[in-house]
RNA sequence: GCCCCUGUAGUCUAAUGGUUAGGAUACAGCCCUGUCAAGGCUGUGAUUCGGGUUCGAACCCCGGCGGGGGCGCCA
């Protein structure tokens, strides 16, 4: 061993002690005779001092310390001398007079600090992640995302879930994101995926009776990326048989609860709360609404349906709807800020927002001259506005109203400072539709997956009105971010048939994609569901945290590179023969 | 595919049409025996690229390149 031991162990206890210590050159604090340096490696930092008149020879090589050169010391635990303790760290009430010093390697000046004092370009960081990875901030990132993954892995363990890794070398399907393709070169022409989610092999470990399956695995979706979406992430991937939707809930709960305890030391109250898909998009226009605040929409549709307005008129003569929310003590803002707003919504595809300043008598409003008194007594009874503040309404389709306001909901809940950054709100949002309408593909796609079950009473529905029918499938949401969605699963060979056909997928082909699952149905398939948590977004939150980039030791960045290794990269072209491949890059 | 923000020494940041482009930190040199973000003094070092407007551009406009946030997309 190249250490007696860490930087992040001795203290008064170990006083006259000979140690031996190795790691980082934290900081170098030369006073031209006694020279300080502070020893760093993952467990902390241990203050080493070189003293010229009891070592001559060691300190003169000490004068050639830099920051983050690599190094080891060898020399006596001391007691500071009474009143140089540092507080600030576990070792700081002794220090390592050092007899010899071996430096391993040298370092040149870094690209950026390690410090933390500053915030650096994250261009920069990623092309030396493994500098960035010596922060104290990704440090405890890093721990804090093994901490979780095991306290999962232990749980699931208690509760008799098999751990079973599922290919990685997957088949391609026709629903969903965009695949990852791996060329086969025993199969010219043919293609692997990498997969989205292992979700019909674990489907398939239920029908061999393996009963409890959980994975902590890696997931790849070709789609554009975001704060809180990489190309690959990884998932809590679960699955049981003989159960119901309320048991997946409790078993989730259990591990969240555990998570919360032995990570952040808080005691979350289960059961978690839940809300019907319905009332969530009515109440927050979002399926994943942050509850930490109010601010929630109100439907105004029976209040203005007979202004002089001809938007709104249109509006709700062609099937739309009237939404507010109301802002408060807004109505004193500027026109600038009210321009924002109208921005936020916008980009949801809102093609107006109204805004109403709450007085004494009126609205002071571009469309008050459209309003009577009566509109005003109504709006402000129902929404409960006071004077100073501002309503604000958009008129629109349910679904543009619903996610603008939402949208202009969250916004305003960061604005206004109305969230209590303290608070960790779990959520679960149920009875999901089972579809949603493609408006470009002119057809009704599954908004969970296509092995969904519907609710039992609505089944009927399933064919002369699909939008109609719900489903048994549940997300878990915490603090206005999706963490989790899971699914009772269809166990039946003729229920997946019919809904491959409500999705317009032809028999044939769901024999060609899917036959091995239904097949599998034949020979007794006992009534499974599931759930899968996405980690990095579920550790980012815990780390408070903005963007899964910080809890991902080596992320891409938002083209999808890898920007520090250079990837995606070009191959050579006997690659691309073995794998008869040729490039074609004719843009189309 | 689209929208928005952004680019000043190694790093972070100031300068809103006229500055010797300022500061912090890092780096280099000198001084210093109790510091711990050590301190003091000195020094090196910058406007992403191309074009335009203007007497004059880091600053305004157009385009390229780089980075980020978002819409679409993500069952």
């Amino acid at each position: 061993m190249l250490r007696t031991h860490t930087c992040g162990e001795l203290n008064s206890k170990s006083i006259g002690k000979q140690v031996e210590l190795s790691g980082w050159v934290s900081t170098r604090r030369d006073h031209g005779k006694l020279t300080f340096i502070d020893l760093r490696d993952r467990y902390g930092i241990t203050q080493c001092v070189f003293n010229p008149e009891k070592h001559n020879k060691t300190h003169s090589l000490a004068k050639d310390l830099r920051s983050e050169f690599v190094v080891k010391v060898n020399g006596k635990v001391q007691k500071r001398p009474s009143g140089t303790e540092n507080k600030d760290i576990p070792t700081g009430d002794v220090e390592v007079e050092v007899e010899e010093l071996e430096i391993f390697s040298p370092a040149e000046p870094l690209p950026f600090e390690l410090d933390g004092r500053i915030e650096v370009n994250e261009d920069l960081r990623m092309k030396h992640r493994y500098l960035d990875l010596r922060t104290e901030r990704m440090k405890k990132n890093i721990e804090a995302r093994h901490r979780i993954v095991k306290v999962f892995r232990d749980y699931f363990d208690k509760l008799n879930f098999l751990e079973i890794e599922t290919p990685m070398l997957a088949k391609s399907t026709p629903e969903g994101a965009r695949d990852y393709l791996v060329p086969s070169r025993v199969h010219a022409g043919k293609f692997y995926a990498l997969p989205q989610s292992p979700q019909i092999y674990k489907q398939l470990l239920m029908l061999s009776g393996l009963d409890r399956y959980v994975q902590i695995v890696k997931c790849f979706r070709d789609e554009d990326l975001r704060a809180d979406r990489q190309p690959e992430f990884t998932q809590v991937d679960v699955e049981m048989s003989f159960i119901e939707q309320d048991d997946i809930i409790r078993v989730i709960e259990g591990a969240v609860e555990l998570v919360m305890k032995e990570y952040k030391g808080l005691s979350v109250k289960t059961p978690f709360p839940r809300m019907t898909y319905e009332e969530a998009m009515d109440r927050f226009g979002s399926d994943k609404p942050d509850t930490r605040f109010g601010l929630e929409l109100i439907d105004l549709s029976k209040e203005l349906s007979d202004t002089e307005f001809n938007i709104f008129n249109t509006v709700l003569k062609s099937g739309g709807v009237l939404k507010a929310i109301v802002a408060p003590g807004m109505g004193g803002h500027s026109r600038k800020e009210h321009d924002k707003l109208h921005d936020v919504v916008k980009v949801y595809g809102a093609k107006g927002l109204s805004t109403l300043r709450v007085e004494k008598t009126g609205f002071d409003s571009q469309i008050s001259k459209f309003l009577k008194e009566k509109h005003f007594k109504e709006v402000v009874k129902k929404t409960n506005a006071k004077e100073g503040d501002l309503i604000l309404i958009v008129a629109d389709k349910p679904g543009i109203v619903n996610t603008s306001l939402g949208e202009l909901r969250n916004y305003l809940g960061r604005k206004l400072e109305l969230i209590d950054k303290s608070k960790f709100n779990f959520l679960w949002v149920v009875d999901f539709p089972l579809f949603e309408w493609d408006d470009d593909d002119e057809r009704w796609k599954s908004m969970h997956h296509p092995f969904t079950s519907p609710i039992n009473e609505d089944v009927k529905y399933l064919e002369k009105e699909p939008g109609r029918v719900r489903s048994n499938a549940y997300d878990l949401v915490l603090n206005g971010s999706e963490i989790g969605g899971g699914s009772i699963r269809i166990h039946n060979r003729e229920m997946q048939q019919r809904m491959f056909k409500a999705l317009g997928i032809s028999e044939s082909e769901a024999q060609e994609k899917f036959g091995f699952m239904m097949d599998s149905f034949k020979y007794g398939a006992p009534p499974h569901g599931g759930i899968a948590l996405g980690l990095d977004r579920f550790v980012a939150l815990l780390a408070e945290e903005d963007s899964i980039r910080e809890v991902v030791a080596f992320p891409k960045n938002k083209a999808a590179e890898g920007v520090m290794e250079g990837s995606p990269s070009e191959v050579d072209d006997k690659q691309l023969k073995e794998l008869s491949l040729k490039k074609d890059l004719k843009k189309k």
